[in-house]
DNA sequence: CATAGATACATCACCTGTCAAGGTATCTAT
DNA sequence: ATAGATACCTTGACAGGTGATGTATCTATG
């Protein structure tokens, strides 16, 4: 298992809302984001990004249009719903109850000692 | 995407090397054991607990036995071996890091404000 | 003694998210 | 012209998780 390759798995979405929160924007834009954020770290793949896109928008998580550029590449633009702002904090929620479950599990965290 | 189904992907040969630690142990101990310390958060389901004991066993991670109760159902023992131990502890440096990132990814860490 | 439930193991087929590989099209710099 | 960046997309394969199902033993209950 490498470093950061099926630990992130799950937390695709919720990475791509969370980088939906300040306004829209599009997929290219957002993938160089995150490659920044992270630096050699971890890097979202194409592929598995815009399978995402699909999921979220078929969940109506997201919507998406094409943007109107008169020079360049077309972009196709994606902004939260409702629906998605929701699932954006449901998740954060997720995540943060995530983290303190699997600490408890690795014995990371001081856990009341009153059982055995 | 349930609350805590896929986020733990990846965690579980983790967690059952984390469970080794203190000394030997058999699979349906570690199950209760795991599923004691996370109430009804979530629960390791037998299937994916026994295949990650196969995988662990065929990469040299643990070691098995079969108990010599001579009462109740049969036990099949794990140890951890010297390869389990290194790789438990690249794991939890592993989990540390991968908290990190995602905290970061999800904008929950102030980043140095230094990028545009 | 029949029944239910806990203990304890195991396998199989299926589902889902990830990703390598491949593709298209436009613009910019050399 | 050529290379490289920008920008999108699809397909097939893979791997881990899991529901369903099966085995066998022991204990408690009426």
């Amino acid at each position: 298992m490498a470093l950061t390759a099926d630990l992130l798995r799950g937390h695709t979405e919720t990475i791509i809302l969370s980088h939906l929160r300040n306004g829209a924007s599009y997929g290219y834009q957002i993938n160089k984001s995150i490659s920044e954020k992270c630096g050699s770290a971890f890097e979202l793949k194409e592929a598995t990004l815009y399978t995402a896109f699909r999921r979220l928008e078929a969940d109506g998580m997201i919507r998406s249009w094409w943007g109107d550029e008169d020079t360049g590449a077309r972009r196709r633009y994606y902004r939260l719903t409702p629906l998605g702002e929701a699932r954006l904090r449901e998740d954060l929620a997720g995540w943060d109850e995530t983290k303190r479950l699997i600490d408890q599990l690795l014995d990371l965290e001081p856990v009341p000692a009153e059982n055995k």
